[in-house]
DNA sequence: TTTAGTACCTTGCATAACAAGATACTGTGT
DNA sequence: ACACAGTATCTTGTTATGCAAGGTACTAAA
């Protein structure tokens, strides 16, 4: 998996998660692990960083399955740039497309 | 534009136009500007990337209108690369894509 | 001669994904 | 009791690549 592509689009693809519902960080990783690889080391500071933008809120609960977990809730202005950010990847990937699609 | 979506896709824009035919920096940095802002400062590094792995070759050839210019020659594994890009990149939206469509 | 357009290039910076590792809790098997 | 797999958090250092801001130099028009 190239991972130039997926600079950017994680913060997207992690906030339309948290969208639905409050979720874990290491649930977060395998929900999109799925899909696309990615590594914890990518989420753990994504995440720091979404907090610090104010795009997240944190809070702990425990678990009957290991380590108490940090579960993070979406914010207002994490719902906003989350549309924002889904804007500018529509019409991003759309460009692209076009450039892509031009008869060769 | 979210400058980190441009990561990797924009060595598979460069392939593409030169699929069609040979073009000089300057010119590429235009038609790709025509849809996604660009700079030169990201287009002749990548270039000189593409020829040190061998994906493309170069001729000078005069100009009148400036000082001469510098065409890129898609070679066979470039050829290759590209497609292999494309592929890579046809996967990588598409699961995107679903990731994001996936009912709320 | 000054400016705009064409055309090439480099340096240093910022961003974000990753590999690799550390820490620690729970439950299962031996 | 001990080892191990699974769960769950985190950090450090490396790497890739786009960008701003500059420099050089040619042509042509004002």
């Amino acid at each position: 998996m190239n991972s130039q592509f997926k600079k950017g689009i994680l913060e997207l693809l992690v906030l339309n998660i948290l969208k639905r519902n409050d979720c874990y960080g290491y649930e977060i990783v395998n929900r999109i692990s799925e899909s696309i690889s990615i590594s914890e080391g990518t989420i753990y500071p994504l995440m720091r960083r979404l907090k610090g933008d104010g795009y997240v809120t944190t809070y702990l609960a425990e678990s009957t399955e290991g380590p108490p977990r940090k579960y993070y809730h979406l914010s207002a202005s994490g719902i906003e740039e989350h549309n924002r950010l889904k804007e500018e990847w529509d019409i991003f990937f759309e460009r692209v497309n076009i450039l892509l699609g031009e008869e060769s």
